[in-house]
DNA sequence: GCGATCAGTT
DNA sequence: CACAACTGATCGC
């Protein structure tokens, strides 16, 4: 087996420690409730959450990761066997709840891992990652940056949350007498019915589970499982259809809203014509406010009951973009890989990557004015050893770095559904 | 009965 | 159609 020192948001064996960005089931693939394989690092709400989805799984092993300091802990270096320590900060990434970006540095230099994020140009929450990030690099180069590439094309554009917030608000606002069910997962969009709880003043129903989930994240008096209570629901989305929708009009008038980041791709003038959309027109006259956005987008459906808007937890293309200009890496990977569509990244932002060269440059500008510093706020002991045990369950992604060596390379390119396995260094 | 993988769904 | 996120069937032990 290779050697390696962290993974992110992957589980097989090899590392001395594990981190986790967020818990949505494509990032947990792989850990089970018999965990054992070392400590598991995540944030405070992740950890909160955590035994929802992995009942008995041993929380000895999990270490809570504050947001905004610097964390250190020592491993044994592959290359030269001997202990190494390790800088990381973790970042809002603005994703689900929970989610977070995780910054390292080492001996491999520094590496930044998004894990699924959305920074809007217009966040407050996205302006304070920015400047805590700014901050941590101040003066470092990073050599790495793994980035939530799923919409990395430039024919996907859509609105902030916000606006997408208020096309919804105002499809409920025009169907005053509908029944109103949103499509969501077990975790995200919570922002988005919290909006519309707040606007109009209702409570809104969500399924005992998510409940559940809902109380945990320290929301009290907004959700309910009591039908009656009011006309909108969160429904799970694997239970929402066409079928679902007719069968439920049956009983009561009732539209259903699918907020989605995909079908928003923007007609692109230059003809790729795999991304035209028809829409039903009918909408977009109820619903006047959300008729355009940046242009050339239209809310939209594809069913006389259901509509879709573009709210989506993944930073669009231009966002993305925004997002590499500023960070200025040197070399970029993208953390999702499914088989049809991999985008490379560098291909569309290698342009805004700083060069080996220019990195140098400044390094050696840096050094000749004397700073150097790194503040270890928090310190956490190396893995602890023994006492295991139990659980957790599903599993995915990718492992960093796994040596001193820190040019590293795609060694193997699984079909698994998502997500290149890379090894810096040859196994033995 | 468990995890791992595949197939299928919105 | 794209996609993320999820469920459920099936295989192997």
């Amino acid at each position: 087996m290779e050697s390696g020192m962290i993974s992110v948001d992957r589980w097989s064996r090899g590392s001395q420690v594990y981190f986790l960005t967020h818990l949505h089931a494509d990032h947990v693939r792989g850990l089970t409730p018999n965990w054992t394989r070392g400590p598991l690092y995540c944030s405070r709400i992740t950890a909160k959450l955590f035994p929802i989805k992995f009942s008995g799984f041993d929380l000895s092993l999990i270490r809570i990761v504050e947001i905004g300091h610097w964390h250190s802990v020592s491993l044994l270096s592959p290359s030269s066997g001997s202990s190494t320590t390790v800088y990381f900060m973790a970042i809002d990434a603005h994703h689900c709840p929970g989610a977070m970006m995780y910054l390292f540095r080492g001996e491999f230099g520094c590496t930044l891992y998004t894990g699924d994020f959305r920074w809007e140009s217009t966040s407050e929450r996205a302006q304070n990652g920015r400047t805590m990030l700014l901050n941590a690099l101040k003066d470092l180069q990073l050599d790495m940056l793994y980035l939530d590439n799923t919409y990395c094309n430039p024919t996907y554009s859509f609105p902030s949350r916000e606006v997408a917030a208020r096309q919804v608000l105002s499809i409920i606002s025009s169907h005053p007498n509908h029944d109103i069910v949103i499509a969501v997962d077990t975790l995200g969009k919570e922002n988005l019915l919290l909006y519309i709880s707040r606007v109009l003043k209702t409570k809104i129903w969500v399924w005992p589970e998510r409940l559940q989930i809902m109380h945990l994240l320290g929301f009290h008096e907004i959700f309910t499982t009591k039908t009656s209570l009011t006309r909108i629901r969160a429904v799970p989305r694997y239970s929402f259809n066409i079928e679902t929708l007719e069968e439920l009009n049956t009983i009561r008038p009732t539209i259903g809203i699918m907020p989605s980041g995909l079908p928003w791709a923007q007609k692109s003038a230059r003809g790729k014509d795999n991304f035209s959309f028809t829409w039903h027109t009918n909408i977009t006259t109820s619903i006047s406010t959300s008729k355009t956005i940046g242009g050339s987008l239209t809310a939209g459906s594809y069913d006389k009951y259901i509509y879709r808007v573009p709210y989506s937890d993944h930073s669009c293309f231009p966002e993305l973009e925004t997002f590499v200009e500023f960070l200025k890496p040197i070399n970029i990977k993208g953390i999702v890989s499914s088989s049809t569509s991999y985008v490379e990244p560098l291909y569309h932002f290698g342009h805004l990557c700083r060069t080996q060269q220019e990195s140098e440059f400044l390094f050696q500008k840096l050094r000749s004015k004397g700073c150097e510093k790194v503040e270890v706020i928090h310190a956490k002991s190396p893995f602890g050893d023994t006492s295991t045990v139990p659980l957790g369950r599903k599993r995915r992604i990718r492992r960093i770095f796994s040596t001193g060596n820190h040019v590293s390379r795609v060694r193997l390119l699984r079909r698994e559904r998502q997500g290149v396995k890379i090894v810096d260094r040859d196994p033995d």
